[in-house]
RNA sequence: GGAGGGGUGGCAGAGUGGUCGAAUGCGUCAGUCUUGAAAACUGAAGUCUCGGAAACGGGACCGUGGGUUCGAAUCCCACCCCCUCCGCCA
């Protein structure tokens, strides 16, 4: 959400990156309904004023006098009730679109539609070329009894597996050197709910949109499809302590996503998956536009060193204006290598959002001059399981159907070879 | 699931219909004292919002939303959350 005084004063700045990120909204209807809404709460404070004034004299009246004053108050009421209606109207119409205006993406972010539009900032490795026929993450981990694919189906339907065995020394290798890699570089690791109350999606900004793509329960929570919610969710409504800045938090929960949307994407295999597993970044700072610049590169860069500690190639990009969401005001795919798909495919996705979503979940903070300021917010993914391991088996893969173990994961896999050769 | 208790400022905690935006204590900030600090003493200080250049003035805020009343932190209703005990389960 944005200062609707902000938006009042810079209509046109919030017009254009609502262009760039291609929503719908009309920000001179929101303007307009402001006016209703400033003009009905300055009618309303008067009202206020004069019974509270009267009340005061009532309180002091006594007798014929006292019920005299007491009758004529019944019609200042009814006028404030009256407005107070039409109010709570406006405020309805008020508040809806207020969660629709999207925050402004920064003059760096190029233009576009659709992730297809995004571009290549850099990419790192070399992609790794075979001498025999490479195989499918699919193939490759079935075969190796990393993962059942069939039975996943059984048992969990549409999208869904079962790791084991090595899949499982695999996928806890990774999450182990994630949460040496960024603890060393300052985040507290923390474990956080995916049962989360609605309140929370709303401040960070994925409902009242997100409906769709969220799982809920039949008292009311829903499933959290990232740990970026509980952990914004966190300092919600504190005022939290200025001198801690930057705040870093590596969350850990179990992720799960409906994806409504993608019903005929990437249907196979471990790449979209109902549920998984994440290690996010999470950090809160300073209300600084070139502080969070800064955070956001060293979120990506920490990412990019991970890749390269397991020695995956990967590109950065840079989405465009239509690839943001609504709160984002720039954000950065890292892509890993894919071999059976000939392309990249998003490992992490890295972005800062200034104060949109602290301002909705109401986390402040004190400067030392005493004033009280929305913090800013950034996230990006730390290490997404099982999806990681898809570009591990296929970029590491031998010819006898094993997988190499990058060295970085060794230590935690135990062995240097996964599988048993065909 | 059953029974009960409770949600008040940064924190603790009073306040059960009328100058209550709210006592008191702790903490915070400024000053006095001190070589400096501590202690002691003196004083300051909530948040949001509207008008105003400012001084200042109006309005809102005691978990949330309704209601009763001329007037609600205080009474009534619903919901949310926390705590204690019992039961059940891990």
């Amino acid at each position: 959400m944005l200062d609707i005084q902000f938006i009042r004063e810079n209509a046109d700045v919030i017009k254009e990156g609502a262009r760039k990120k291609h929503v719908d909204i009309d920000i001179d209807k929101l303007i307009s309904i402001d006016d209703k809404r400033k003009t009905l709460r300055g009618q309303m404070d008067e009202k206020k004023a004069e019974q509270n004034r009267m009340s005061n004299t009532i309180m002091r009246a006594e007798g014929d006098e006292r019920q005299r004053l007491v009758e004529s108050m019944r019609h200042v009421k009814q006028g404030l009730s009256e407005l107070e209606e039409q109010y709570k109207a406006v405020m309805q119409e008020w508040q809806l679109l207020m969660l629709q205006v999207p925050n402004i993406p920064d003059f760096s972010v190029p233009e576009g539609e659709s992730d297809a539009q995004n571009e290549t900032i850099r990419t790192w490795g070399e992609n790794p070329t075979f001498s025999f026929p490479a195989k499918d993450h699919i193939e490759l981990m079935t075969k190796a009894g990393m993962a059942d694919f069939e039975r996943g189906g059984k048992v969990a339907g549409f999208r869904g597996y079962f790791l084991k065995g090595d899949g499982v020394l695999l996928a806890n290798a990774v999450s182990q050197l994630a949460l040496k890699h960024f603890m060393e570089r300052g985040f507290e690791p923390m474990m956080v709910p995916s049962l989360v109350r609605r309140e929370t999606f709303l401040g960070t900004g994925y409902l009242p949109q997100g409906e769709e793509d969220l799982y809920k329960t039949q008292d009311g929570e829903y499933l959290a499809g990232t740990g970026e919610v509980a952990t914004m969710g966190y300092y919600m409504d504190e005022i939290v302590d200025g001198a801690q800045f930057p705040m870093k938090f590596l969350s850990y929960s179990p992720c799960f996503r409906r994806e409504a949307g993608s019903h005929s994407k990437d249907t196979k295999g471990l790449i979209r998956v109902h549920e998984f597993f994440k290690w996010e970044q999470v950090v809160l700072a300073e209300a600084s536009h070139a502080g969070s610049v800064e955070l956001h590169e060293e979120l990506t860069k920490n990412a990019e060193d991970f890749l390269q500690l397991m020695k995956l190639p990967y590109r950065v990009v840079v989405n465009c204006g239509g690839d943001l969401g609504l709160g984002q005001v720039k954000k950065y795919d890292i892509e890993a290598w894919m071999p059976s798909q000939d392309t990249y495919r998003e490992t992490h996705s890295s972005s800062y959002f200034h104060d949109f979503q602290t301002r909705r979940l109401n986390i402040r903070y004190r400067t030392p001059e005493g004033k009280l300021l929305f913090a800013h917010s950034l996230n990006n993914t730390a290490a997404a399981m099982p999806r990681l391991l898809t570009m591990l088996v296929e970029n590491y893969q031998q010819e006898d159907g094993t997988i190499r173990v990058p060295e970085a994961l060794v230590p935690y896999v135990g062995k240097q070879v996964l599988g048993r050769p065909a």
